[in-house]
DNA sequence: CTTGACCTTCCAGTTAGTGGAAGCACTATC
DNA sequence: GATAGTGCTTCCACTAACTGGAAGGTCAAG
């Protein structure tokens, strides 16, 4: 198989997988032309590697996981583990989004949005810094 | 004022207020000795700046409300777009990140995590990329 | 033989800074 | 005046994970 096909196979785009050879994740030899050869085992580990990335793991992560893949012998908890503190990063994210989220439509909402320069927003923005005061209590 | 005080009033670091330079966001005069020297204007301008983008605005963003903010004749409406736009975008990620806990929490659900290697987390990253679909953004 | 698709490498750019080195400037002390 | 310590300056490199594009080699078809 070409870069193209696996490509195409496994989902990942060309330039990426270009990428992850650089970065060590894969390792396929090369015919006498030139061109990267890949295999089922290569097309297995992109198609991994694709779906490891979709649910955000690190490429870190995807290292790691792509080894205990490939071990007989691993222990799932060790791959639980991984995915635990992937899923504690994200919980992490959705709190600060939400945040942001909470104070900003709560200032959207009281905003005019029309052609006067009164803006609660803008306001908001310039208030002073320090330990977050976005309600008055 | 030097720049390590505006740092400490606006809580920006120096470094990053030095950046903030480079790309245009402010511009301070330079005193005799080259250091840079900062009005209340600029504090201002820096105590926004870091409140901004606590809120996840994007520097380009920021540019865009630093010009409304400055500007006495703004509509209103133009900022609570650009505002819009950004809680759009912060909700779009939320999203994101609940499909990928949703799915994540499952696998770990149903994981054991104890020293055998059967692993369901394992076996979801193999899967090819068509019964569970997944839509790139 | 030429066209076009596919492949190669290498360089640069993306976001929003952060870390560190080398070297002046200022203040205080001895 | 010499020295120490802190703060300021610039510049370069690095981060995450690619993506875009240029310049050029390879291959199958017509």
């Amino acid at each position: 198989m070409n870069i193209g096909d696996v490509s195409a196979l496994s989902g990942v785009p060309a330039k990426t997988i270009r990428y992850y050879e650089d970065i060590g994740l894969i390792a396929p030899p090369r015919s006498a032309n030139g061109y990267r050869v890949f295999g089922e085992a290569d097309l297995h580990r992109l198609t991994f590697l694709g779906r490891a990335r979709s649910l955000g793991f690190s490429i870190d992560d995807c290292r790691a996981l792509l080894q205990l893949y490939e071990d007989n012998t691993r222990a799932s908890a060790d791959v639980k583990q991984i995915a635990q503190k992937h899923l504690a990063r994200i919980d992490a994210k959705v709190e600060e989004l939400t945040a942001m989220h909470r104070t900003l439509s709560h200032l959207i909402h009281a905003c005019a949005g029309d052609n006067r320069p009164d803006c609660p927003i803008l306001e908001d923005l310039a208030t002073s810094p320090g330990p977050t005061r976005r309600s008055k209590a």
